[in-house]
DNA sequence: TACTGATAGTCAGCATACTGAGCAATATCC
DNA sequence: GGATATTGCTCAGTATGCTGACTATCAGTA
């Protein structure tokens, strides 16, 4: 029997539980209450002012399930706003806010500072031969999870 | 502002997503209801019969507050049970049952195939050089989850 | 032996992720 | 124009994963 430690499956979740706690370690010591799936959607909405939530979801690759309850999060915490779209009464058009605005700059310097900590114990060159693999083989693989990445469309 | 797409932690996340619906598209057409968790679970139970949850947890990088649900979804399916320990009044000793064995044998094949899924896309080279980069950050980062990798020691 | 600390397990609570279902609104096609 | 399909969003339910707290038990020591 192969061990555990190597399947591709397992390294995928043993690396991912470490970026998770790695990125929280540092985004709470920087004294911010916001997970990696906060963060990433709320500087997409700052990227993408009035987007809905579908588009939001499609660019980080979130289930749209998912992302309901990210956004009631960011909207309790005042980092950004719910409004209903004039053209598609269906639809909810995303905004961050001025505290958002404010987090995000604020939190930047931990959100890196996590970036390279999780990577930690490769040389720069190994970290980059790393991020081009893993780029590859999530790229190959984009269409076997529910939630795809999508770019989006003019 | 780094696109999203460049950051180790998003990779990580991606990655793992992918995986785990590869597993379990796989391991559903092969008839079974068993999760990447459960599998690695199961699978280091009978590796170790008779282990404690603590010491099955830190085999396979679980929380322990993590592992009593999973190992209750086992013993309910019936592929697992679990004994109070005769030593140690505390602990569970927990052993595979023989429908546990046998789920365990026939799901194999698809198991197996669900790791060369979740690596298509890479070349034979690529794939040994992702999974080698990977064991590496992750014993480097081993300490930085609240569920670290533990051997078993003697 | 009594005290202290550590350990095994569980629980409540919260945050992803997913499945599948449903509602409301929009698009499409005849 | 009206039936049909599709889309945007939400919800209920289930499964990880974590924090922090708690109980029961064990181990070490004064």
């Amino acid at each position: 029997m192969k061990d555990n430690s190597d399947m591709p499956g397992h390294l995928a979740r043993r690396f991912q539980q470490i970026a998770v706690a790695v990125f929280l370690a540092e985004v709470g010591d920087a004294g911010f209450d916001l997970t990696p799936v906060q963060y990433a959607a709320l500087a997409t909405i700052k990227a993408n002012p009035g987007l809905d939530q579908v588009t939001l979801a499609g660019l980080i690759a979130y289930d749209r399930t998912t992302i309901t309850g990210v956004i009631d999060r960011l909207v309790l915490k005042g980092l950004a706003e719910r409004r209903a779209s004039s053209r598609d009464r269906r639809a909810r058009e995303l905004e961050i806010t001025d505290e958002g605005r404010r987090t995000l700059r604020k939190i930047t310097p931990a959100v890196e500072s996590a970036q390279r900590i999780m990577l930690r114990g490769l040389s720069a060159k190994e970290g980059e031969e790393l991020m081009r693999l893993l780029h590859k083989v999530i790229a190959a693989g984009n269409e076997l999870s529910r939630a795809p990445l999508r770019e989006v469309q003019a």
